[in-house]
DNA sequence: GTACATTTCAAACACTTGTTTAAATTTGTG
DNA sequence: CACAAATTTAAACAAGTGTTTGAAATGTAC
């Protein structure tokens, strides 16, 4: 027979999913012990409540994924030239791929997770997620900054959390998005498909000519 | 003195604002009633359901963009030669801007509500726009298509996506995002700013390079 | 002013939410 | 085995949800 599996770990996979689906707000604690086929107060045994329990489902992720996007930073910060833009977001993907060996389908789940973090009204997960991860994604903007070193800080900020809007939504609708390309263009898509599709309109974005309203590229900060 | 407001429209004011702030579900029909200062019973009554504000909050809004951005694909239709991207792109602006007309910050507010629609679970109201404006976003697509001749049709559809999803999380998140903007950068970022930021990104990305498996990537480079 | 329709109001409705409690059960250990 | 710690359980909690109700208040027409 199959061995007991934790309760904590029946409790994770059930809210992974409903929290993908449908949000953390609107996901009850009912609908997930439900699903986990366990006790309503389990939840607030195991992980003290559902802020809790919405950071740790998060950390079963962000522990593997961080750890090796750190790797993969410094790999690229220790070379002395700086890198091709495309080079350092092509860095994601196998780090994120890797992340179905965390669970069925955890490159998908934690995606959507992650949008999920920053549409809901999640303000201690932002928190949450800069305070532990805040200095290896310092890393990254850096790497970004010396592949666009013509690029001001204030336009690459734009610019990167443009690029995570793009990912979040593509993958929160990647099922429905997914079914329509297979029936419209006969086209298997898979999410490494998606990922392939996304690098290079991310990498165009972020690398875009900037926007001046009289001339066509020169300073933008002029004053203070 | 002021005339006496409409019920209804304090009731629309309250919650645009609201939705916007914290989306739909998180939106109590308490909180919206007591800020417009009518009775709890007063949408039940004007508008028969909380859905059915929704809608009718979106509507007000809908109505305006709809029709104008209707007058303008059909002038870059009547044109012979194909558009430039970044022109096609450009055509929203200034619709999109007059909505401030329909209400004090009315295209942030919009643009916000547009975002919590596609992130919130509501899918009645995809299907709401869909029903209502998809023969207007028809012919956005095939502008598009037009200046974009050598892009596959798959091709443009994911990215079409990937741009929608730019624009929806930039959106619902917005507020967040012009608060670290401010902190950071000590940058006053209005919801124009972040549209003329968003355009170069958005052309870029659409007009990308295909990528191909084998050919490496020709090198990026910002400023033109 | 009477009669009628529209609108407002306080109260209650039935239901869901996250969390807590205290007893019952299972588990690990000497 | 027996004892204690860890876990599970059903029940209740207080607070919040959208919606309905029936009586007041207000407005409108004759």
């Amino acid at each position: 027979m199959v061995a007991k599996q934790n309760t904590q770990q029946k409790i994770l996979d059930a809210a992974q999913s409903l929290f993908a689906d449908t949000g953390f707000n609107d996901t009850s604690l009912r609908q997930i012990t439900s699903l986990a086929e366990v006790n309503l107060a389990a939840v607030n045994y195991h992980f003290g409540s559902k802020k809790e329990l919405i950071q740790a489902v998060l950390q079963r992720y962000l522990r593997v994924l961080m750890a090796r996007l750190d790797q993969e930073f410094n790999q690229l910060l220790a070379v002395q030239h700086p890198n091709n833009l495309t080079q350092v977001l092509a860095v994601f993907v196998k780090p994120l791929l890797e992340l179905n060996s965390v669970h069925t389908n955890g490159t998908r789940i934690f995606l959507q997770l992650l949008g999920r973090g920053y549409t809901d009204v999640q303000g201690h997960l932002r928190w949450f997620i800069n305070q532990h991860y805040g200095r290896v994604l310092d890393k990254f903007v850096l790497l970004v900054q010396q592949s666009c070193p013509e690029l001001p800080a204030s336009e690459l900020f734009w610019r990167l959390h443009f690029s995570l809007g793009t990912i979040v939504f593509t993958m929160a609708s990647n099922e429905a998005l997914a079914e329509i390309a297979q029936a419209d263009f006969n086209e298997e898509v898979d999410i490494e498909g998606v990922i392939q599709r996304l690098l290079p309109y991310l990498a165009a974005g972020i690398a875009a000519p900037v926007f001046t309203r009289s001339q066509p590229q020169q300073q933008l900060r002029s004053g203070t």
